[in-house]
RNA sequence: GCCGAGGUGGUGAAAUGGUAGACACGCUAGACUUAGGAUCUAGUGGGAGAAAUCCUGUGCAGGUUCAAGUCCUGUCCUCGGCACCA
């Protein structure tokens, strides 16, 4: 017999399938739209792992089965390209970027044509190529129009080793995430988003969303909104004040010090000589600042948590009772978050109460545990939670909730605070030191620096405030710059492979190629110099899917609104075109279903909610969350263990492929394990479902031999059942139970098939060839046509099963023997109230309870038990 | 430390509160066959037994229930995220 030979049936139908562009979608005239979308893929010099090609089939196997059930799906594929992890390998083997990303994106697309995807090939985005960075630079355009784009001085994250700046999500116990090098801070001059100007929506948009909890808690974790108050304190015989948040300010009568961190503005006052203290503290000041700041903070996390600190002479008094508050300097207060400077309440807080020891502070109890109003001597004393107000006048008795509120009141009141809300999210450092990226399409003048002009204030039209952003703070800042609308401003072809290495200069290496920095001033003419930064690679992939549906326009960067007067943006489109982009928009935003990793939770997930809800309010789309649902699937695993190139257990899809084909590894793929958890990839595994689909091969092609004219009776119930828990299992992605399913079902189709006549056999295993399109889709149409079908299995509607064959209207009734439970026997309704019957007429005991809001009887017999649901 | 997820065979794993281990991998035995990347049949949680069968069993300890892997309380362990965030 005929052996099963994929590598022919395959490339026979990835023919057939291009013959007859039966993966074509009209955007416009999509009914049902379903945007079915997987995380942008990055593409790695050794091609797309086998982790990808489980994502990847795993989406696929979705989408293929939302559009058998009738929903137009878009199913697109593009290319993440740019960033530092390629052109760290292409350095590495010393080879040039371009040439490199170009191999290795022609064997990507390959590698995923050959799995069979029902990607559309006309619609690929690459971030690397001038029509896609024209519109990410256009987004930073727009961002820097609405004044949420900005620069500034500040201590950066850095890695030696990458040479560049790194954003705070992208380090990871304080090492960089793509190198593991230990990371520096550094003070360099870089453009920020002001994403922080979105936290509060960031946080409160997420109860809209339909998310895993873990996700949406992790970004809300990592927003980390605070409500407390902003106290300000006098410091006694100075004029001056020094600021606290605290969100505990129930707990003041207790305060006995002020902590200000070493980046405090007060501290810079003091070395810069403002403000005066005497010589012996002023050099105690000045060493501490030093050392701290030539700590890194694996120094400081090394050394563990015993506080450090100086005391400044200077003493801060307590509004509520007028006590002295000593204020020291250390380095456990952080200088980005709150204000810099804490209130020390060492009874209530363990940092304070370890800080307190150290200096010999007095420590205070002011909230009791179950009327403990013991002195707090040890820190297991230490009471941060639950309690009752003491030693607090007028807050007595409350508890720690009803004291935080009046206390703020009060504060408030008195006008010696506010109410504020603090997030730990910070703004997103955009700005990177490297070659490989978009360049940040922007001039700095001089010329016009001097006469302190900046953008801002020669388009006084555009500059209308769409957010809260402090604008004449920005302007202070951002005196000379100006947005060039010459997009793309190309990244310059450098041949010589040393002049794109990054120099560690704390400049990229842009800023060496002169005919590239050197440029006019678009404001008054004169030279001017380019940044020489170019963007983060997230800044590509955060809007990427809005690109997708617009790929063949180069006029504008997606669909939408356009139209607005007051828009900062004007492609100058006609009423007609304008209408088919907003039309077109409307049905392809946001995405349906968004599958990908759950690691993305506060990098590109945050991200991309943040530019969308920008864009929603510049007027040009209308819905500001991007992905209306997200869906994180796990990782496959080798052998148990994560694979990594290092323990040289990396598993190569290309060689299971050609030894077993696609269908197969992604019929594997599917079984390998929940997706939304994990999988391990075991070669026998593999082979085994090769097995299976051989043996399948062999059902089709022998469907013909032995058929009986006549079929003895069967019951087919599994075949119904199979529908419909493969349809269910499908919708939820549960797709390993699914493929479970189909096997049992083929394993009563082997054992039955005997006494099947042909039509019948061609019905089942046609039905089969139905619902195996989503898994495999070339053996699926190569089976669909062995059935007697002709048009493609992927032009098929969803097989419904005939509910009255399925097991239904019974009862499950648990049967005892010997006081033992032995079994449950499934019976109908009636048949059981006959045997209620029965038993009552007999005089047995009868028992009933209520479980659960039904009532039940229970009759007891000898060897039996009976649970009957009376309502 | 805080937050989240989870603990079921040799392995991946199934189980609307209803015979735990479906479906596979692996393993054992056998059949067939000039031998293949095979195929087919039987067995496979642990313990006892020649066998029918019996006992035991979902991290641990309790509880609710006629019935618990599943619900409740406590506890231990593993993995993931955050971490001096006031």
């Amino acid at each position: 017999m005929e052996k099963y030979d994929p590598k022919a049936v395959e490339s026979k139908w990835r023919k057939y399938w291009q013959e007859n562009q039966i993966y074509k979608l009209d955007l416009d005239k999509a009914e049902k739209p379903f945007y079915n979308l997987m995380m942008f893929p990055y593409p790695s010099a050794e091609g797309l792992h086998i982790g990808g090609m489980y994502t990847f089939t795993g989406v696929d196997t979705y989408g293929r089965f939302m559009r058998m059930k009738g929903y137009d799906v878009f199913e697109p594929i593009g290319l993440d390209a740019f960033g530092i992890h390629s052109e760290n390998y292409a350095l590495k083997i010393g080879e040039h970027i371009k040439t490199v990303s170009e191999r290795t994106h022609r064997h990507f697309f390959e590698q995923l044509h050959m799995m069979g995807n029902m990607y559309d090939w006309d619609r690929t985005v690459e971030t690397n190529e001038p029509d896609y960075y024209k519109w990410t630079q256009w987004l930073f355009i727009q961002f820097f129009k609405a004044g949420l784009a900005y620069r500034k001085q500040a201590n950066v994250k850095y890695c030696p080793s990458c040479k560049t700046v790194l954003s705070d999500e992208q380090v990871i116990d304080d090492k960089c995430e793509r190198c593991s090098s230990v990371v520096e801070t550094k003070a360099l001059k870089q453009w920020f988003f002001k994403i922080t100007n979105y936290a509060d929506r960031l946080d409160k948009n997420l109860k809209k969303i339909d998310w895993v909890d873990d996700v949406k808690l992790g970004q809300k974790n990592w927003i980390g909104k605070k409500e407390g108050i902003n106290i300000r304190y006098k410091i006694k015989g100075t004029g001056l004040e020094v600021t606290c948040f605290t969100t505990r300010p129930d707990t003041n009568f207790g305060a006995t010090f002020i902590v200000i961190a070493p980046e405090h503005p007060l501290v810079r006052s003091i070395i810069e000589g403002k403000i005066p203290v005497n010589p012996a503290i002023f050099s105690k000041i000045e060493k501490y600042v030093q050392d701290v700041r030539g700590k890194s903070d694996i120094e400081r996390i090394a050394e563990g948590r015993k506080k450090t600190g100086v005391d400044t002479g200077f003493v801060a008094i307590n509004n509520l009772n007028s006590k002295e508050l000593p204020i020291y300097i250390s380095d456990f207060v952080l200088g980005h978050f709150g204000t810099g400077a804490v209130v020390g309440v060492p009874g209530h807080d363990k940092r304070d109460f370890e800080f307190a020891k150290e200096f010999n502070l007095e420590v205070l109890r002011v909230v009791s545990r179950e009327g403990d109003i013991s002195p707090i001597e040890t820190i297991e004393q230490v009471q941060e939670d639950e309690g009752k107000m003491v030693n607090s006048e007028f807050l007595n008795g409350l508890d720690i909730h009803e004291a935080t509120i009046k206390i703020m009141d009060y504060i408030e009141a008195k006008g010696w605070g506010n109410k504020v809300i603090n997030y730990n999210l910070r703004d997103w450092c955009v700005s990177r030191q490297r070659y490989w990226g978009p360049p940040i399409p922007m001039i700095y003048c001089q010329q016009c620096a001097d006469k302190g002009l900046s953008w801002f204030n020669t388009s006084p039209d555009s500059s209308k405030n769409i957010s809260k952003v402090d604008l004449k703070l920005l302007i202070e800042q951002m005196k000379g710059w100006y947005p060039d609308d010459e997009l793309p401003v190309r990244l310059p072809e450098i041949s010589e492979l040393d002049k794109i290495k990054p120099d560690g200069s704390g400049r990229g290496p842009l800023a060496q190629q002169t005919d590239f920095i050197n440029t006019i001033c678009p404001h008054c003419g004169h030279e001017a110099q380019r940044e020489s930064d170019v963007s983060d690679p997230f800044v590509d992939s955060c809007w990427y899917f809005l690109r997708y549906p617009f790929t063949e326009f180069d006029n504008v960067p997606f669909g939408g609104d356009f139209s607005s007067k007051n828009s900062l943006f004007n492609p100058g489109l006609t009423q007609q075109e304008g209408n088919r982009l907003k039309d077109r928009m409307k049905k392809w935003g946001p995405v349906t279903s968004y599958i990908g990793g759950k690691e993305h939770t506060v990098l590109h997930l945050l991200y991309a909610r943040f530019i969308t809800m920008v864009l929603f309010d510049l007027g040009y789309l209308d819905f500001e969350e991007p992905f209306s649902r997200f869906f994180g699937h796990g990782l496959i695993t080798k052998d148990g263990a994560k694979m990594s190139k290092s323990k040289g257990n990396v598993v190569n899809p290309d060689e299971f492929i050609d030894r077993y084909g696609a269908d197969s590894v992604r019929m594997y793929l599917r079984f390998i394990g929940p997706f939304d958890s994990s999988g391990d990839w075991r070669d026998s595994g593999m082979s085994g479902m090769f097995k299976f689909v051989s043996k399948l091969w062999r059902l089709y092609k022998n469907i013909e031999d032995d058929a009986p004219d006549t079929e003895s009776e069967v019951d087919d119930a599994i075949v119904h059942k199979t529908i419909k828990s493969v349809g269910e299992d499908l919708e939820s992605l549960k797709f390993n139970t699914a493929v479970a399913r189909i096997m049992e079902f083929v394993n009563w189709y082997s054992e039955n098939m005997k006494s099947l006549s042909l039509p019948t056999r061609k019905e089942y295993l046609g039905k089969l060839a139905l619902i195996l399109a989503p898994f495999m889709p070339y053996l699926a149409e190569e089976f669909w046509s062995i059935c007697g079908n002709n048009a493609s299995v992927h032009l098929q509607v969803w097989p419904d099963y005939d509910k009255t064959k399925l097991v239904k209207d019974t009862v499950k009734l648990p049967v005892q023997i010997n006081g033992k439970l032995r079994g449950v026997v499934h019976v109908s309704k009636q048949i059981q109230e006959e045997a209620l019957l029965s038993l009552i007429q007999k005089d047995k005991k009868i028992k009933s309870y209520m479980d659960q809001g039904k009532i039940y009887k229970v009759i007891y017999l000898p060897g039996k038990i009976i649970n009957v649901i009376v309502r």
